[in-house]
DNA sequence: TGACTTGCGTTACATTATAACGTAAATTAC
DNA sequence: GTAATTTACGTTATAATGTAACGCAAGTCA
């Protein structure tokens, strides 16, 4: 093991970040490019693939973009559930270890053994219900 | 309302009611390349995306691929839960309501709105499971 | 039949992701 | 300390997935 690429992962994770959405791999590297003028997609997405694999970053399937894990308790154990607001871009993990529960009591009846759970709900966040305004969408 | 475009749909759906598996849109238009040569990707996502519509056909979000939905009784209604075996391919959708239940009641919490589901497990089916040889993913 | 609407086929391109290769950095052996 | 070894990084190139936009053909209606 290494140490190499680690000052990479770090600022790929700040760059994430400093955003509560989920960002592309190509958004992440069109800011990179201000301190790493040469820099190409691969670097991106092995730094990504490195913190997905830490558990610092997750990926978001139905959006094909990444955000930063914040939640200071880890419940990646348990799994979580995705929030995603289709209007203001925000991204929420939630606990929710009852309904791994349920998951697995459903799926182990048929056979099937999990292995990993994408689970992701699209719609509006509480600020974003309330507010009238609409086109917030950020990008 | 036309019925244009229709048989171009019913072709897709066979396509991919021919497979257990999820196919990508390029997968379909290979296939489909047999009886019209000439046939470009927005024709494919198109049919796709009609039948999404009608509810005929599922995206997998985490695969970037599609299914035919075979399910007779049509859970869409509480949503469903995708079971994606990554050794043979296999799809299927469960019925899971308490799910939904347990889901509404998380995300009410927090004030989210829900408009729509991704819940897709990866792992290994009844099949695969009990069979010891490897490398039978299909593709 | 002619005016109008709808959406299809096509071209071109945008977006997302990875294969492969040479090399430089870190590690280990001596 | 230096050579041998391993690791994974940067780079180039390309693959895979998805869509904008435009002109025209099919259907609709007067």
């Amino acid at each position: 093991m290494t140490t190499r690429g680690e000052a990479m992962q770090a600022e790929v994770l700040t760059v994430l970040k400093s955003k509560n959405a989920a960002m592309s791999a190509y958004d992440i590297l069109d800011v990179l490019r201000g301190d790493h003028p040469k820099i190409a997609p691969p670097t991106v997405y092995r730094a990504l693939n490195a913190l997905i694999e830490k558990g610092g970053v997750h990926r978001v399937e139905s959006l094909n973009a990444f955000v930063a894990c914040n939640s200071q308790e880890h419940h990646h154990d348990h799994g979580s559930v995705m929030s995603i607001c289709d209007d203001c871009g925000l991204v929420e993990e939630n606990a929710a270890p009852e309904l791994f529960d349920s998951l697995a009591g459903i799926l182990g009846k048929a056979g099937f053994e999990a292995q990993r759970h994408v689970i992701e709900v699209h719609g509006v966040c509480s600020d974003c219900v309330t507010d009238d305004s609409v086109g917030d969408r950020t990008s």
